[in-house]
DNA sequence: GGACCCGTTGTTAACGTTCACAGTCTTCCC
DNA sequence: GGGAAGACTGTGAACGTTAACAACGGGTCC
């Protein structure tokens, strides 16, 4: 032994070695502390250049009591929603310096949830973006005496807890509105899942919209947002008399709602109107290419790390905040004036 | 100040103190040493759950040098091949006990790799995957004198490092082969960008069925995996003589040709077959449905962290793998006899 | 009955950083 | 020239865990 042993990593004391200084000036040097003579800060930075030195952020972060890591906990990322919001809060972390750390459920139940907070407050992160649309993941967040920083995306009124969230109840609205503009008597409805509060929003601007312009909401149809769900309701809808105009809650459903219609010789948008929701990068290219609700994910992922950050460096009582992201109307072909 | 102070965090040694033995106790206990008297066992276990102690990770890594987490290194997850992977991988590790830290890159240049691998090595994790799908990130992975036991995700034939990887070009020789053997004379081709090596893989199995029938190859037309620009390669082959099949090289841009044939009065599949590849889940209901070949992410995934787990608790050198899923098949109704 | 082993527990020293404090050496002012 | 302020640097002690080793007691084997 001695001689061709592995080098292992230098430390902080290497450096300062090398620089004939003190580990703590070498620590100085790399928090930029401003009372370091430039020339000592030179020797350093060649030292720390020479011997090859990075800083271990583990012992960094056992002293600090920060990680600089944030966790996600977030639903089903392969859905584009969930993907894009997670995909936006990771650039925007990562630009303020965040490594993120994240954990995707099957499923939502209160102990998925928990457990996945427990588990990100174990590794030590710094705060949490739990993205949960659904209702009994806001209420988990609702009641939890987790010691660290949160924000909900899409989180319903949480009271405790800040909230980034669509407009979804306007989003419901700006479709329902397009299309009683265009001359429909009334507008059908398939909705998401009645745990998600986004399906809920939906439904509430759909509901006011019809209400506003004193026409009856014919009962919605359920769906789960697949576009096996869309399809199956498109089905039904086809089968009935009087439908002129429907807003489904998802494109992904719409597609669903569009082949159904083709395949029973509906013609969309002459003898039916169709608004999605959501504005996937398929949907441009629907047949035919469908007039939806755009949510800015990426908007929404920002403003989340924006407010989690202000609650994690800001420290101590902060009123939590809710922010509201606008969605926007996108017209295409998918709908007509009857 | 004093009396109403905050209650920090129980350590191991006010559990220690609690339970009336040693912290190296407690520490035997949370790591089911095999030697600690079953009644001690308990007291310590009581003890825990009286003060609510949670094990500090950090000092834990700090001290035994691994962190239990694991790097991802992705490109644009909000595209449904590399999501779906990062879902299978974030399952798989979390699954074993690791935590994932990712990293999504915008655009793989060589240097952005490199430093997403940087940034991962500083923050200490165990070992990495790298979804590199595209030829120069693949290089870059190659000659990498990194630390850390990495593995590539459809990286090609890398020397250096293992690559889990699904066989693209057995998928672009089944999706050929299905539309020569319902008699088509040639089948044409829009394929994804160049750099990428499934895009690459894709073309070469095409190719080969192609040669193997003793049919010429048409020029490809190019993509970038978008639906718009299927769509452009849709317009050009719907004003072509003699199309009667087309393999797109993925879903998304498979609906951008079904779409430009659509405007063009163009029937699939009656006057021309279209194959695509990836079988999103939106793909069963476009118009028509469309035949193609499905990718098992999920198996990707799992595949990639069982690899790469074995290579960091496995220890010092070992040969390097090439795991190889195979694509499947998904007959639907955008392809026809002639 | 002594040597030895094994199960069980405790003691001390790492791990690599930052923090708190104590120097030392200028500089500048009266 | 004395003193104080401020710039710069070093020393020692945390942080909370695991690793290494020592110590103790009781059994087994000759």
């Amino acid at each position: 032994m001695g001689s061709t042993q592995a080098r292992r990593a230098p430390v902080m004391a290497d450096v300062a070695r090398e620089a004939g200084v003190s580990h703590q000036t070498v620590s100085r040097v790399l928090n930029e502390h401003p009372n370091v003579r430039s020339e000592t800060r030179a020797r350093v930075l060649e030292a720390i250049d020479k011997l090859g030195y990075r800083r271990n952020l583990v012992a960094r972060a056992l002293v600090t009591k920060h990680s600089r890591t944030l966790g996600v906990v977030s639903f089903d990322t392969t859905l584009y929603g969930p993907a894009s919001t997670v995909y936006g809060i990771e650039q925007a972390a990562r630009a303020a310096g965040y490594f993120v750390s994240i954990v995707s459920l099957k499923s939502i139940d209160r102990s998925g949830v928990r457990d996945a907070l427990d588990y990100l407050a174990d590794q030590g992160v710094d705060g949490i973006v739990v993205v949960a649309p659904q209702r009994s993941a806001a209420q988990t967040l609702a009641d939890l005496p987790l010691g660290v920083p949160t924000v909900a995306v899409e989180g319903g009124e949480a009271g405790d807890v800040s909230v980034v969230c669509v407009d979804q109840v306007e989003g419901g609205r700006l479709a329902t509105e397009h299309l009683l503009s265009l001359g429909h008597e009334t507008v059908w409805h398939v909705r998401g899942p009645s745990d998600w509060l986004e399906a809920e929003g939906r439904v509430a601007g759909w509901r006011a919209a019809l209400a506003q312009a004193g026409r009856d909401a014919p009962e919605p149809l359920a769906g789960d947002w697949s576009p096996r769900s869309g399809y199956e309701a498109g089905r039904s809808l086809a089968s009935m008399a009087g439908v002129s105009a429907v807003f489904v809650a998802n494109d992904q459903m719409a597609l669903g709602v569009l082949r159904a219609f083709s395949e029973r010789g509906v013609k969309v948008p002459d003898q039916v109107s169709v608004v999605g929701f959501d504005d996937i990068p398929e949907s441009e290219f629907f047949s035919p290419p469908l007039t939806t609700i755009r949510q800015d994910f990426d908007a929404v992922g920002r403003n989340s790390i924006e407010v989690l950050l202000r609650q994690i460096e800001g420290e101590g009582a902060q009123a939590c905040e809710r922010l509201v992201v606008p969605p926007a109307f996108v017209a295409r072909a998918s709908t007509a004036r009857v």
